[in-house]
DNA sequence: GTGTTCACG
DNA sequence: ACGTACGTGAACACG
């Protein structure tokens, strides 16, 4: 079946330009642009593999469209000659990759775009069309697909008609008529003044057209019947302007677009002139092997595969000690219940397959051996579930060296494909088969034969071999080596540890309290069920929504995407109006806790251990933090007393032990402190004074006996925004004041902490600059919408920017804190166990002759984990329970 | 699978 | 004029 791809070159082009931090090669020459667009090109490629492809450019500034409106794009700013200078670069480099470029003088890309898909409309073949472009979408057909460009260059959202329905509940021809009501400013289409996109369709769900809202106008009311009459004609001249001209003069262009992947010869040569060396290596075609593996859709690579039998087990022992990579395929999210699917081990040339039931038989030994013996060094992929997952099956595991999921996730915290196979597309190997190929994807994941999945593993394991001295170096250059191998590679053993050891939960006390919730669900359920006036599902936030703003005619507060928000903040509001509310509140705080805290974690206690066993991942945040899963130990209830009392059914495993938990005191406070210089920040952590009264000392301008609960109340809430990159919008959401007067308590503060408005300031300019931010530890993260036009975009990423090195230095400290614990307490040979890591606090069981060590042990060596400008403050306390530590 | 809500730091 | 606070995971409803 034929495929075209079909990129608007001018379109995708500007795109790359804003999204892409600057990047200039050797002589000076910006390519920034033209580096976005290629990897974009890429991966078009590959994910789609077209037998077609063109790529469509304006042409010439006059085009017929100035015949009919002088003023067309009229208002545009002219394109910045950092970019314009990119056009000849982009055209040169498409013409080495051997991709089609078409632009036809007096025609936009637009209009040579809509005219191929009314050719292929006619012809019956399938178009993917790529822009950013709205207008694009009336294009959309049974054959036409278009593919839009959001956020920057690499998320794509596929429209067809049914999703244009969907979305905008309108067909693709009536697209045209949506921008001829409303207009669009960046082609300095009028429409009718006043009317935006929603009422563009309100007008277009009632009366289906242009034409027809213009010929039914006397239907309309008021202000908007004026509107639409006195611009009619514009309305019309703007719908004109919108309608994508599908009769450029083309013919026969089908053989012309033909693709049969990259060209070989040149397109090596046309990247290297461009210095873009990663994706030289990603395509494979650098060095001597330029121009021999150039198409991404290239087979996979051949290995040497030897399935090791009980019988042939002596033969893999002989090479056992030459083994550097392993890989341990698993099946199953949960690493503690995982299924091991089977191991492969590579040594040179050859890999060797070994089956489940091989590894556990007797024979095996000498390789369960070697899996156990800490002073081999492995490499492979995700070794903290490898280590888990064979822990499950009776199987010790030690001596991970480098862990390329691990290291991935440093190089770019944010990449969502931090699959082996996606690593070895981005190193640029020979193509690596993904998962979901070989097993098939959720529900349908399936065992393929023994030939086919050893030699998957096979050359996963070879794959690993090859990413690591590429990620190595990528370390080295960024810094990066001492975080990887000082931190995160021990912290994954250490991780793996805890969660063995798990932390034990009172099961009847559980239950119980299950008890408890469940009466009282049922009595407030009872209650809302008599005041309504009927029995709904209080659940369902659509029923719920349908009882309170339909039946009781409650006032809307808030809408979601698909109807009333119900949400505990529209409640709040709500509650004056009727008794109702408050109980659907309470419901809503019992009911939660029953659901997820009681139900939820009963099931995940396991049977054996009578313990919960939580999976730490160490590679999805963002920030550097970690996340907690199965069950998600890092957000039981703390807040209102109901829930907190969850915390009495986590006890230590032992009789006679304690709970000790040690948490930092105002650790981001105090980074912020250190990373901003801010004398004022700093003399309040070194005299060790209440931050919030302090701040709100200096903000205020009062004495400390002045500061009032409120004012305390106020202070908090701005140090908050501070540490998330402050806005008055979301501060003035926060402390449910104007906009006005959250924007003059920020600029109080920034009067008072200058440092901290330095900070800020260089920050976000230092992020536009480099393209990315880090934390103290040198942990990176990259922000590629720091550029961005639009204003969301750009704004989220500077909030980010003034957050990550914040939120990420802490991460990296009580990291370190934890590394150091593990070692203070194998040194003084304790018994104690860390068993829980909540972001800013150390949960450890501790028999009772221990207890008075760890209560000076734990904190001294969390302040100690860094030394900063200001001192770090830890504080500890213990009980029967977690409850009691507090 | 996506959206909404709510638990934590 | 635009429309948000930073970072997560789990349960539930609904298509």
């Amino acid at each position: 079946m034929d495929k075209l791809i079909v990129i608007d070159g001018n379109n995708i082009i500007y795109r790359a330009f804003f999204a892409m931090p600057p990047l200039t090669n050797a002589s000076g020459q910006q390519t920034n642009a033209v580096y976005g667009f290629t990897t974009m090109l890429l991966r078009l490629i590959e994910d789609y593999k077209p037998s077609h492809m063109m790529v469509a450019f304006d042409a010439g500034k006059e085009t017929f469209r100035h015949a009919d409106y002088q003023e067309y794009k009229g208002k545009r700013e002219k394109t910045p000659p950092e970019l314009s200078g990119q056009f000849p670069l982009l055209k040169e480099l498409l013409q080495g990759l051997g991709v089609p470029q078409f632009e036809i003088a007096g025609y936009e890309a637009d209009d040579i775009i809509g005219t191929l898909t009314r050719m292929a409309d006619e012809e019956k073949r399938n178009v993917i069309v790529v822009s950013g472009d709205k207008d694009m979408l009336q294009l959309a057909s049974d054959n036409v697909t278009i593919a839009m460009v959001r956020k920057g260059v690499t998320d794509i959202e596929s429209y067809g008609p049914s999703e244009i329905q969907d979305k905008y509940g309108l067909t693709p021809q009536q697209i045209i008529d949506l921008k001829g009501l409303m207009g669009d400013a960046s082609d300095n289409i009028p429409g009718i003044p006043g009317v935006g996109e929603k009422t563009a369709l309100k007008l277009l769900h009632e009366y289906g057209s242009v034409e027809q809202v213009l010929e039914r106008s006397d239907e309309l009311k008021g202000k908007m019947k004026e509107k639409v009459q006195t611009h009619a004609d514009s309305a019309v001249l703007s719908k004109k302007l919108a309608t994508i001209h599908r009769e450029v003069p083309l013919e026969q262009v089908w053989d012309d677009m033909k693709f049969d992947g990259l060209h070989p010869d040149t397109a090596g040569p046309a990247l290297a002139k461009l210095e873009f060396k990663s994706l030289l290596e990603r395509l494979n075609l650098s060095g001597q092997d330029a121009g021999t593996a150039a198409d991404p859709a290239r087979p996979e690579a051949e290995v040497q595969v030897r399935t090791v039998t009980m019988d042939d087990m002596h033969e893999l022992s002989a090479v056992l000690s030459d083994v550097k990579v392993l890989h341990v395929e698993t099946h199953g999210d949960n690493p503690h219940h995982a299924e091991l699917v089977g191991l492969s081990l590579a040594t040179g040339d050859t890999q060797y397959y070994i089956s489940p039931a091989v590894l556990q038989s007797e024979g095996a030994e000498p390789v369960r051996e070697w899996l156990a013996d800490s002073s081999i060094p492995k490499n492979g992929y995700d070794l903290h579930r490898v280590d888990l997952a064979l822990h499950a099956h009776g199987i010790l595991f030690a001596g991970a060296a480098f862990d390329v999921h691990l290291a991935a996730y440093l190089l770019d915290p944010t990449e969502g494909n931090q699959t082996l196979s996606g690593l070895a597309a981005k190193y640029g190997m020979s193509h690596l088969v993904s998962d979901d190929d070989v097993f098939g994807k959720g529900a349908k994941w399936k065992l393929p034969d023994e030939e086919k999945l050893s030699g998957h593993l096979a050359r996963k394991c070879a794959a690993v071999a090859q990413i690591v001295p590429m990620q190595e170096k990528e370390l080295n250059d960024n810094g990066m080596l001492p975080l990887f191998h000082d931190l995160e590679m021990p912290l994954s053993r250490i991780l793996a540890d805890m969660e063995k050891q798990g932390i034990a939960v009172n099961r009847e006390e559980l239950k119980s309290l299950g008890q408890e919730f469940q009466q009282q669900i049922e009595k407030l359920a009872a209650e809302i069920y008599r005041i309504a006036g009927e029995e709904f599902n209080l659940n369902s936030p659509k029923q719920l929504g349908e009882i309170l703003f339909v039946k009781l005619e409650l006032p809307v507060i808030k809408k979601t995407k698909t109807g009333y928000s119900t949400d505990a903040e529209v409640l709040e509001k709500l509650a004056p109006y009727h008794d109702i509310v408050q109980l659907i509140l309470q419901y809503r705080t019992i009911a939660k806790l029953q659901s997820t805290y009681v139900e939820g974690l009963l099931k995940e206690v396991s049977d054996e251990s009578g313990k919960v066993h939580t999976y730490y991942r160490q590679t999805i945040a963002a920030t550097g933090r970690l996340s907690s899963q199965f069950p998600n130990l890092q957000n039981i209830p703390i807040r209102l007393e109901e829930g907190r009392k969850l915390r009495k059914v986590f006890v230590p495993s032992e009789p006679g032990w304690s709970i000790l938990a040690a948490d930092y005191s105002q650790i981001e406070l105090r980074v912020l402190a250190h990373i901003s210089d801010d004398e004022r920040l700093k003399e309040a952590f070194v005299q060790d004074l209440d931050i919030h009264t302090k701040t709100a000392m200096d903000v205020f301008r009062v004495s400390q006996d002045e500061v009032d609960g409120n004012m305390r109340r106020s202070a908090k809430a701005v140090n908050f925004g501070i540490v998330y990159g402050i806005s008055d919008y979301g501060l003035s959401q926060n402390l449910n004041i104007t906009r006005k007067e959250a924007a003059s308590f920020i600029d109080q503060y920034f009067e008072v902490f200058q440092g901290v408005r330095r900070y800020m300031d260089e920050i976000v300019q230092q992020a536009r600059k480099d393209g990315y931010v880090k934390t103290l530890l040198e942990r990176r993260r990259y922000l590629p919408e720091i550029n961005a036009r639009n204003f969301n975009l750009r704004s989220f990423a500077e909030r980010t920017a003034m957050n990550t090195p914040i939120q990420g230095t802490a991460a990296d400290i009580i990291k370190l804190a934890m590394v150091h614990m593990d070692a203070a307490l194998a040194e003084r040979k304790l018994k104690s166990r860390m068993l829980l890591q909540v972001h800013d606090e150390l949960v450890f069981e501790v028999p009772q002759e221990e207890l008075e060590t760890m209560k000076t042990l734990v904190p001294e060596v969390m302040s100690r984990a860094l030394e900063l400008s200001v001192p770090l403050k830890a504080e500890v306390s213990f009980g029967d329970n977690w409850y009691e530590a507090k």
